[in-house]
DNA sequence: TTAATTGCAAATGGTTTGCAATATT
DNA sequence: AATATTGCAAACCATTTGCAATTAA
């Protein structure tokens, strides 16, 4: 189906983690959406439509263990939801996210220009950095243009 | 007492808030603290040596507002509790953290080289910055020590 | 006086946990 | 068969909210 399927299966067995059919669901569920940012409850919502018995703790206690094996990233984009996003193995540098405040939206960065500032940390404070997180808050073109007609921006929650 | 008391509550005013016993002793607490990371629980604490009769409510009222009056920052160090920070007036660029996995602790990152990166991204992407939040996620020195000497790390909750 | 603000307690909502039943090896 | 895992429901805990009482202007 996937390399990366094969691949996050062998870790789960190697790690000495049994190949239940909730936590395959939820792989295959989060391989098949590598490109959203989906929470829990979606996640579930997927995961049941291959194994409709999956409970709500169980889809917590995968992502967690999925988290720990370093199989999925965990996201928070301040909408008091926790967020999901399989790690497809771009080695540390996972990408940043552009939040809009106008209309929620979420814009992925693929720039990582980082690495000097990295450096300064590491040699001036002597932290040794594993990860990071790196967000931007601001306005979308599309918000832009509607402020530009002076139209207003949809109320957040 | 301090001329960021002043201009906040002229601000507050301004805006059309009143001056409460409760706002007043949680902006002094915030003041006094200016440089920690203090959770709801923590802030509420020390506003109620100043005034006991404050209620948990109306501290996260308070810091809501606060916030969005842009008094304070809110800060998320991914502990499950909302934390505040006084603005400093430091206009737009508030600092950075690192965040120790070995030992919960938080260092104050000074630099600040995301320049180039945001006109980067606000000319690629059309994506007009408002604000940033930048976490490092890695070993403290001392941890690192220990590390060497094969010590464990402390537990994370 | 009057409208904003507060404290209290109850409600909310995402997340965690205890435990008996079930599934994997 | 032995152990890990699950689903359920209850518990948890930070945060929010309704409301009557209080307070600032």
């Amino acid at each position: 189906m996937d390399q990366l399927y094969d691949e996050y299966c062998r870790i789960l067995k190697a790690a000495g983690y049994k190949h239940t059919k909730p936590r395959l669901s939820i792989l295959e569920v989060m391989l098949e959406n590598h490109n959203k940012h989906l929470s829990i409850e979606e996640i579930l919502k997927l995961a049941q439509e291959k194994d409709p018995e999956i409970g709500i703790a169980t889809a917590y206690r995968t992502l967690l263990l999925f988290e720990q094996l370093n199989m999925v990233y965990k996201l928070d984009f301040g909408d008091g939801l926790s967020r999901y996003e399989i790690n497809e193995g771009n080695v540390g540098h996972h990408h940043h996210h552009l939040i809009c405040l106008g209309c929620d939206k979420i814009i992925e960065a693929k720039w990582d220009l980082l690495d000097e500032l990295e450096e300064a940390i590491q040699e001036d404070e002597h932290f040794s950095i594993v990860d990071h997180s790196l967000k931007f808050y601001g306005y979308c073109s599309e918000c832009q243009a509607k402020d530009r007609k002076g139209e207003k921006h949809e109320e957040r929650k």
